[in-house]
DNA sequence: GTCTATATACCGATAGAC
DNA sequence: GTCTATCGGTATATAGAC
């Protein structure tokens, strides 16, 4: 009889959250076991190494991306898609101070596995290429109005994104709100 | 007679390459000293804890921050400081895919002592501020080109530009010059 | 599937010789 | 000012009982 009615979600939940407020490098299998009452040999069970761990991880996030882009493409507008990532990037700085997983990892690129670098690799191209994306589908439409290639454009906020996210864990002020609305000013300068 | 001819600063160069590289927590001592070829026990002596080594390194940030802005304010225009800016972002992650203090700090604001944690706060609010100013300025005598207040647009230039060395780690690619050519091109749309 | 016990390695830090 | 030697703590990981 388990301990825990469904450890592996349980013991990746946690994982999640100290992979997001600490880095890959920044917790232990210790802090996961004694969140959750069990032993370090019990998540070695489920996760052989932490790189196994980790990799379970990264591929979470990008399923999760994925399924979000899904339904933003099918059932919202340019705008409305925007909204909702700007509100999201806010809304998970808000709840728990969470780092963007990709900005969490980086200090840790010289010591994962490739295969987690990779996954990390496709979790990032998964947001630019949809901003790239829906960049040019609202300025061929009006919706949004910007400058230069679009491309250019994505990464410019997706990396703004991920470092407000970061100087806002330090001035413990909201500033992912404050950065998302520079660019909805910038972007939606000419009302629909 | 010293096996080093100025092993303090020596210390402190190894220190500062590691810490934005792999962050504070991903790297250690015996890193230092097998690259300079001494044991441990000496950095000990020159920086009795790692906290020690680690506010004497972000104090050094500042300090060169601070003379970079002086220098900056003092002898040229608001478009060569903002374009001075963007070249030594680029220019620090071209020559050792570096991360910028704050950004390689991010993961351990929850293990560093106060005095360091404010020390970074100091470092994130000197770029800020000065970036305030220079936008104000360059907005009031049509220098630059922006909407919104100024503040807003300097921490989504300062956060933008620590996540592009991030990313441009990911990547393999220096995406900071591809997003600094971005703000330069929203800035400067109205040639002077 | 979880436990106890252990292996091995590394960490920051200190004492004392030179 | 640097060394050798060592301490206590923690990390990932494994073996074997239950």
């Amino acid at each position: 009889m388990p301990r825990l009615s469904n450890a592996k979600e349980q013991i990746m939940d946690r994982a999640r959250r100290l992979l997001q407020s600490h880095g890959f490098e920044g917790f232990s299998y210790r802090d996961i076991s004694s969140q959750l009452g069990i032993k370090n040999a019990a998540i070695h069970y489920h996760f052989p190494t932490k790189s196994d761990l980790g990799q379970a991880l990264v591929e979470d996030f990008c399923e999760e991306t994925r399924q979000q882009i899904a339904f933003a493409r099918e059932n919202l507008t340019v705008r409305k898609q925007l909204d909702a990532y700007f509100e999201r990037m806010a809304q998970e700085f808000d709840r728990d101070n969470s780092l963007c997983p990709v900005g969490a990892m980086t200090t840790s690129l010289g010591t994962i596995s490739d295969s987690m670098r990779n996954s990390l690799n496709q979790l990032s191209a998964l947001v630019v290429d949809w901003l790239t994306e829906t960049l040019e589908k609202g300025r061929n439409n009006g919706d949004v109005e910007f400058s230069g290639d679009a491309r250019s454009k994505a990464i410019q906020i997706s990396a703004a994104m991920q470092g407000a996210r970061q100087l806002s864990r330090l001035n413990c002020s909201n500033q992912v709100e404050r950065v998302a609305g520079q660019f909805k000013e910038e972007l939606y300068k000419e009302p629909s």
